[in-house]
DNA sequence: AATGAATGAGCTTTCATTCAT
DNA sequence: AATGAATGAAAGCTCATTCAT
């Protein structure tokens, strides 16, 4: 199975997809031509056709093992927290950490993965599902302990990922200069404020957060 | 300019914009063929290019009048409302209405939109910030009037677009069996409230919403 | 017969051609659109089409009528030449004259007429002959006159015809900063002199010409 | 560099060319397809893109290649003499001779090279100056030894060029019965006869050539 | 006679994928 | 396992020409 990674040269594995995370961050993955992919991993064409089916699966992998590796660092930074609602501002923050800390990967993540209609119509990211799960445990878990409302699940759990990924994708598009200006620290807080608040059983309770404004000219288009 | 409208034939614009909807709704943007489009409009190939620059600017165009229509929607309905709290889900209803009125435009606007490399990287989404504006002129309004808190205007407004947008992807990209299973008008109520809640200064003060699940089995993958 | 010209609006067959001309020139015969012979003749496409059987017919027609033009010019200027050496430089004169008078014309007759397969493969340029015949009429004379030797009468007149249409040809292809270097006129007197020595019987007798350089660096490609 | 060629396989180089050349000759350089190409030279379509950057470079490069050996040739034969006015003589003779020998490739150089507005308006034809180069160190020579007038160097060359190629072109076009009747040898004692005498110092004590007719009915066009 | 909107045939070029070495 | 030359399918776009008005 050309998938699955030859033991002895595992390191071309990683250095196919290391550079597919480049080329399409950069071209886009349309325009994003497995030649370019080669060279960049200083490998021949034909060699990634070795380690993968084909231009769709090297997007899938990355996916697949980048959102892995995701989410096993998210429970990892959760196990040190233990009220639910602040396990979702961990969450939030997390989430942006890692968009920062890997802004070619966000940007695959982001946005070429949508590209692929393979990926959008045949493919079912059961990762994104885990981590969404991930989420979904925590609301579970704040319910039986008496600090989250009955909130519908399903709407909640893609409702925060909506926002936390609609948030991430207008940082990945701001240019340069207004990368600056945009606080994704600053947007954490404001997010997973409005979804603590929103789902906890007695807001009233929780300290106010000084705001910290994400941006200047919130409504002056990118 | 191909774009503008010649007013002697004016029903080729919409006849091929409306067949545009369906087959980028169908197939997928790259995957449609503009012959696929002339065909589906009964008008020869070359046709398009009277009235469309290129491919791209069939989508585009597409977007620019649709989200018009979408925008002036919205004001309408909204005009109904007085209390600021109300009016987002009011704007929450709307937005999955449309989307369940018109599913196959809803799918171009969600997917297939961000499919055109121009549309993300080159072209400026007037539009969908003049949308998301109308969300921030209620916030404003609702913090002048003393029912809002101090979010941070850019950040929650585009949490609250991607919270909606994502439900309504995942509602767009079900199938037909888990369509049915799958309440849009429960999702509205659901992810307004933890809006509302979420950005009211007396939560407290709010009526309990029960629990209207949106789906059932949220957890497994579509 | 659409290539008759209606009576009624003649002019119109006659901005055509000339908006033709200018457009061929510019842009080459191939990436001229007929639409920018209409603009330019400020008619409508279709209207080419009532006076022109089609693209090439355009190009065919400018030759015809044009080619008739100058070999009544250079019959005329002729008659007022008796002896047939100073008739052959006097052709030569001729010949540059209109190529520096009619410069958008001299590069449609010079080279685009060249890009119609048509022109080259199918059509017999029964003017050009004429042109040609000219000349042959003028060597004929000499040689009955005994002024000129028995030289081959087809190689000479392809042979003469060739070198001006040589030279013209730099001369149209030079930009405006060469052309300034470039004396249309010496090179007349040059090629001329080079023919009449070449065919004379007793080239002894003639006045030595002066050289007149007709470009500084000869050797310089264009 | 698509241009260069691949080592391993560089005969694929020359199969195209030399079909190309074929091709070309047969339905002019517009109305040759570079599938037309490809199946002569028993490649895909794609492989011609291998090795060249589009349909101009093709052209371009049997430009560029075959006038290369062209110059060599002439260098060559023209070592075996010594004297100026022979040498012109020389120099006629070659030039017809390898139209003769190089028949579809005369076409292509002749006529289909001017088809390309790339040629004409963009590229820069070296080597066609190379080759006259030749003919101007030829007169450049002659005139230090005393047997050529002061003649106009640029004016002569592209004279003598001019006179060669448009009987080379009249042989080209000509259709195979009057071919036969078409002496080129003829026409290559004829036209040299015409520029030795043009620009001798001393024409005459040059031996009287005596008449070949090149072709019978002069005046009938092709 | 004049218009110009509409037609649709035609073709270069790209690039994912294959496979002989 | 690795290479990279070769393949060939696929489609967006142009523009000469037509014809209803």
């Amino acid at each position: 199975m050309p998938t699955e990674r030859p033991r002895t040269t595992a390191d071309k594995h990683d250095r196919i997809l290391d550079a597919a995370i480049d080329v399409f961050a950069e071209k886009g993955f349309h325009h994003a031509r497995i030649s370019d992919i080669a060279a960049k991993a200083e490998v021949a064409d034909g060699t990634i056709y070795l380690y993968f089916r084909n231009k769709d699966d090297v997007l899938i992998t990355i996916f697949e093992e980048k959102m892995g590796v995701l989410i096993e660092g998210l429970k990892l930074v959760l196990e040190g927290v233990d009220d639910p609602l602040e396990r979702i501002r961990t969450f939030a923050r997390y989430h942006f950490k890692q968009v920062q800390d890997h802004e070619a990967l966000a940007e695959v993540l982001q946005i070429e993965l949508r590209l692929s209609n393979k990926f959008l119509k045949e493919y079912r990211p059961t990762q994104l599902w885990e981590y969404l799960n991930v989420f979904a445990g925590i609301v579970r878990d704040g319910q039986e302990r008496g600090v989250i409302r009955q909130v519908d699940t399903f709407s909640s759990m893609w409702a925060f990922f909506g926002a936390l990924d609609e948030i991430a994708m207008q940082w990945v598009l701001a240019n340069k200069e207004r990368k600056q200006r945009f606080s994704l620290d600053g947007s954490a807080e404001a997010v997973a404020d409005i979804f603590v608040r929103g789902m906890a059983v007695d807001p009233s309770s929780l300290t106010a957060v000084p705001l910290h404004p994400s941006i200047l000219n919130p409504l002056e288009p990118l």
